[in-house]
DNA sequence: TATTGTTATACTCTATAACTATA
DNA sequence: TATAGTTATAGAGTATAACAATA
């Protein structure tokens, strides 16, 4: 699951808080703590995703897609494996005949609510290791952070170079 | 830079704290932003992670990656880019003939203190939007989990398989 | 025999492009 | 003309393997 690649200590011996170290080794271990825990139940994070939110209502890939941050070419990937597994299936939309409702299957169902619990468990049990109060301000403050000067993605260094054609 | 991909929203519509999404989406945009401000003078986080670690004393290339979290090959990618800047060179190490010391020239002194001005801002800035209490409460419980309870990674899940032999 | 640094390359991931079928 | 979903594949990132020089 890779590396955390020169975020580690940005800011080094210097005693200056170092919150890129701190966000990204907490997300990164998180994340690996998350991932073992779903493989479980035989879920991705992005299966278990996808899972949750089919349930809550009627909803096509593309809706999904938006809905997890997910490219709708990774949505198909995703939805042929929770097909594979009989978690879910694509349905035809009642309105559109473009589009395919993702049912989620009596099995998904179950399974989806046991990954539920698997994601609450993991939270709490990292959240267990922090003293009550302190626990609050942290999540206020991510809140804060996420819904104020770190909601959007700065303009992307990275932008790829024009694609070059195909054919 | 990529997506989130299904850690948005793991605990959807529950009103459950969703930390894996609070840290995703945290370190995401913070790490957005601090390519973004590193651009600036012409280094990605890498570049800058080398180049601090090797103006605190003479390191090899080895112990470089070590510090930063990097693969050796990674490492020489890195140091390319900064010999090509002009910002750092290889050296025999005096003691170990396979070795190579990575010094830092002037230029990458003088770029190295302002990308480490660079570094500081960003994080002022991302931590100047919480209250000053809430704020040390952040870093404290941060520190707490890095050092607690997301130390180390799980065992990675996504193992690779085992490689196919080349010749 | 083990290690440093290098090159080459295999694997994974993601996104772009192009396509089909609808709208 | 535009959109939902699909397929194919390009491109980037990363890690593995093999190698040369040296320990």
């Amino acid at each position: 699951m890779g590396r955390l690649d020169g975020m580690t200590a940005m800011a080094p011996a210097r005693n200056e808080p170092d919150l890129s170290f701190l966000l990204d080794h907490t997300s990164h271990v998180l994340r690996t703590q998350m991932s073992a825990a779903l493989a479980e139940v035989g879920l991705t994070v992005r299966m278990h995703c996808v899972l949750v939110h089919a349930l809550e209502e009627e909803r096509t890939q593309i809706q999904l897609a938006e809905l997890g941050d997910m490219d709708k070419t990774t949505m198909v990937v995703t939805v042929d494996a929770l097909e594979k597994s009989g978690l879910a299936e694509r349905r035809p939309s009642a309105t559109d005949r473009r589009a395919r409702i993702i049912a989620v299957t009596e099995e998904g169902a179950r399974v989806a609510a046991r990954s539920q619990e698997i994601v609450d468990r993991v939270h709490r049990e990292a959240l267990g290791a922090l003293p009550k109060q302190e626990r609050e301000v942290l999540l206020r403050a991510l809140n804060r952070l996420a819904e104020g000067h770190l909601a959007v993605p700065s303009a992307d260094g990275t932008a790829r170079r024009a694609r070059q054609q195909v054919k």
